[in-house]
DNA sequence: CAAGAAGCTTGAACATCGTTCAATAAATAT
DNA sequence: ATATTTATTGAACGATGTTCAAGCTTCTTG
């Protein structure tokens, strides 16, 4: 009766779920093999049943937080005053809270490193490039004369440096800035980063 | 007639020599004690002679690299033309150089994490907090009305940007950006932020 | 429906780590 | 010279990702 093709898809499922919320939980150095099997109730060595290696465990569970992320900064750019501009502050800021509510799945996507010889598999680059998408488009309209190459190129830096700001802002080695403040610093650079480029491009 | 202290602190210099070349070679995550026992020539238990665990050895490694970023940055202040604007530039751009030469160590830095209950100690943090102030002396000469807690706040904010960008230019993950490409967005945007600063500030 | 084929699941075993520790060797003190 | 203190060793421990032969389940077919 029972189908054993769902019922992988359903341990799989289940597996990626586990994953998913052992990182949030303990941090992506707090993954476990043996633990997750015990969650999704099947033996260790199942595990690899289900998925090649943690490896691309851990990828399927960034993939998730990537889709995420971006719905969070979708919202953030269409919610809002119209101002392109303010537009670009919102989605900074939406970033910014995004990591703070989800710092160890958002840690875990920049921790995580694969073994050099392998590969980065297709699904899991795209789902990255999508992100520049919403700082592209609000900087496209900004800029209408610039090609849509120096846009990208744009776009990716201003991204950087608000990952940056937020990096290192959300790490505790240093002194921890507070939240409210690390905002109002992320939004106060950007405004300054949107002017100076404005004032390049007169 | 071989002295044992002087004995021990010359492995112990050997022991965080050989970890340092050992991340620059392999990565973080190639470093190992039995290597490093080996090629200092002691056995595997004896590092532990000599250092307290692997976390403070990578603490000393690091120590030494942020001392050479130290200087790199140092230099880069000095050397050029007096304009700060373009101080700034060529501090951002000497910390590029650096992370792209010395990669993996570099890289250490930041991807090393301490177990949630041993804090850091006071040496490392002292090490860190010096870094900010390459960018903290040309911003507040720049801005001489602002307060010393503003110009702290704007240079780590400043500095992370950059880090970013570096951080997530270097990264192979998405697309390699070339090296000179890279200098020349952050020149780009580090102008637009301050050129954006003084505009705001006036 | 029964029996063999095919695939799935298991948990023990392996290799590799960081780390510890009783035993050994060395250095120093008496 | 002998005793005491200290340093060093390398075997052993516990954890961890990964593999695999053996057993079990499910499906196919006569």
């Amino acid at each position: 009766m029972t189908k054993p093709l769902e019922r992988r898809e359903k341990l799989r499922s289940d597996l990626i779920l586990a994953a998913e919320k052992m990182i949030a939980d303990r941090g992506l150095a707090g993954l476990k093999t043996r633990d997750l099997a015990r969650e999704i109730g099947c033996a260790n060595g199942a595990v690899y049943n289900l998925v090649a290696d943690v490896d691309e465990l851990i990828l399927r569970v960034g993939s998730r937080t990537l889709l995420r992320l971006d719905q969070a900064l979708s919202t953030a750019e269409s919610a809002g005053e119209p101002s392109l501009q303010e537009t670009l502050v919102r989605i900074a800021l939406a970033y910014c809270d995004f990591a703070a509510e989800n710092l160890e799945l958002w840690r875990a996507l920049f921790e995580h490193r694969m073994e050099a010889d392998k590969l980065l598999p297709d699904w899991s680059i795209d789902d990255q490039l999508q992100l520049f998408r919403h700082v592209y488009e609000p900087l496209a309209a900004l800029f209408p004369k610039r090609s849509r190459e120096e846009l990208g190129i744009t776009a990716r830096s201003l991204f950087s440096a608000v990952h940056g700001m937020v990096a290192l802002g959300l790490e505790q080695k240093l002194v921890a800035v507070p939240l409210p403040a690390l905002r109002k610093e992320i939004a106060g650079l950007v405004r300054a980063m949107i002017d100076g480029l404005i004032a390049r491009a007169a």
